[in-house]
DNA sequence: CATGAATGAGTCTTCATTCAT
DNA sequence: AATGAATGAAGACTCATTCAT
């Protein structure tokens, strides 16, 4: 019965740990639920993976990865400072609100790592934080009309709002993705005194 | 069944609790933990309490019980949306700074809570949103000058600066609490399309 | 009901262990028999122990300190070499004869002692070693009519003769314990071309 | 239900359980770690034997057979009582000092056995401790110039310096083989008052 | 009130063994 | 033959809770 799975298993794991670790934390979850989310025995998971701390650095480090991608590629091919920011924060947005799931628990069980590990995620958080930090300095330092607040509070700020739609956005909510993403992103730039639609499209 | 709740050592529990339960997490904290910081051993623990919820119970319904409180209070005797608006922020800021242990711990540990406990805490968040989200509608009717964003949204945002805030702020830190409260309450303000400054404190 | 052992559960412990490791040898003994053994559950050992480790190190330092000791009881008092040669492995056979099986632990699970520990236990393995030899020396060079074999090798023998004694004693075989003390102990002088008799008892 | 005993992996698998049983015990050893040193998986194990006491089973009938093949030849042609007991002590001790390893374990697992197994280990053993037996006492018979202390405590004492050879001895240590083998001989020959070196030799 | 000890369920993990591929 | 995956039992250890002293 279990064979024609291929090597899919180890994924299947991974979906259910993370499923388990959104819904009851990391300490809270035993193996035996996760490997019952898959319909096998909690020894073997251990074919698959070495420990339980495994599949918290995974997803933790696949979340941060994705996360750093994402933002990178969608700013990568756009040179005027403000339309970076603004595909910048189209994709931190909808990168939270999509992948809430993970980004929830890559911001609630970082001291549930093992200490090697946070650290490394940890560097990879302060990246993102500096690659979205730049984003806004850029846009602040050649457009913005109004004396802008502490830029380094401004971009806590922009995190949080990440943070936050991870926290409550669902796909079969009140408002649709595009709604919540249009929302945040105007608040954003409102709050940063740059307009919020790109130039072109205004006109 | 002994109970002491006045008692000097049931407030060092608590207080042990709180430390850990924001350190570790609720599921991560062992009683044995809890009482190694009293200084007395996990036995003597249950002549304090009736077990482990009750200390996540307590820590969470007086959280809620305090902001409601608090920010009640300092709406109170004012009768300007605008200033009563003000007044909101200012406290919802400094609450969350001050306190920011304590509404950490309320934010990340509700699913932690037995379900009827849970519950009732979720009615009293509800409680506490409703209180911000009629403090800011009132103030945009009257005043707000541009065409607000979803106010349930802004309502939504305000509480995420608040649990932004408490993730990070610490008493020790670049910014001093008059700083922080200062920067939020001006960022919010702003965002609504609201002056930031009190009028008469402007002139 | 458990009340009223004093604190002697610990010693009880100690003993259902050694009874164990003893018939199946550290690695194949369970806590959940050494714990049958003493009429409680598994949990309730680590009220006395620390871990399965503890009760192995506990036995081994244990039988070391208290062959030193009484080999160096045994020959304290006496100054002339043989003399107390002979008295050294007396007491050396006794003892191998009346604590056999904490010495035949001792001798077959120094390998499941953790390193730390077995470097301890091996230090006092040399120092009792250390302690035979000088009494095999001095009693040699002083009155042995054989030119001895290789003393170092002969200390070993010795050493050899004691494990065995512990291997297959038992307080109701065939020999009674001075009947063994007695044949080995000559058998040992006779081997180092000494006289197995005291003088003074000769005549 | 495969089995393959000539084949060459067969033996390897030996080989490394030996290595492994030798250096941690049996009841410490995993079937993982065999398999490693040989370097196949666990699994494949299965196709070379039937289970985990296969590998002590065959280990421990193998190391009897050999001894008392060894021993038995050592002996066969050879008629004077005296000359017997040299040559079979000489291969006694050689046998135990080259296969230090597999002797270390037929004396330490025999409890890791299965009942039925470990019966017919028993009776291969006494009858090697009778062939011994056999030929101290017909050599004190004939010879012997001091009254022996008892026979069967001087064949103990042969079997006892034999295990605690190959509990110490390494081909690259301080003495060579024949030293080791030549000094033991010597010491039990003395032991039992017979001249140490054969006859013919001497003159 | 505090303690030390007991309990039983539960934790993660390892193991020998099986078997389809 | 070798493998990877599955299993179920067992391992050591931790935990919240109870209770006699």
């Amino acid at each position: 019965m279990p064979r024609s799975r291929g090597g899919r298993t180890a994924a299947l794991i991974q979906e259910s740990a993370a499923n388990l670790f959104y819904r009851k934390g990391y300490a809270a979850t035993s193996l035996r639920e996760i490997a019952g989310g898959v319909g096998i025995q909690v020894g073997s998971l251990y074919n698959h993976i070495d420990g339980k701390d495994d599949l918290l650095r995974n997803l933790m480090e696949q979340i941060m990865r994705d996360l750093l991608a994402a933002v990178r590629a969608a700013v990568a091919d756009i040179e005027e400072p403000t339309d970076r920011l603004r595909a910048g924060l189209d994709c931190h947005i909808r990168f939270h609100a999509t992948r809430s799931r993970d980004v929830f628990i890559g911001n609630n069980e970082l001291r549930s790592l093992p200490a090697a590990d946070r650290r490394r995620v940890i560097l990879a958080r302060d990246e993102y934080e500096q690659l979205l930090r730049s984003l806004v300095v850029a846009a602040c330092q050649r457009e913005s009309r109004e004396a802008p607040i502490d830029l380094r509070l401004q971009t806590y700020a922009v995190l949080a709002i990440g943070t936050h739609v991870a926290s409550w956005y669902r796909p079969d909510g009140r408002l649709t993705l595009d709604e919540v993403v249009q929302a945040y992103t105007d608040m954003i730039l409102r709050q940063l005194g740059l307009p919020p639609m790109p130039a072109e499209a205004a006109s």
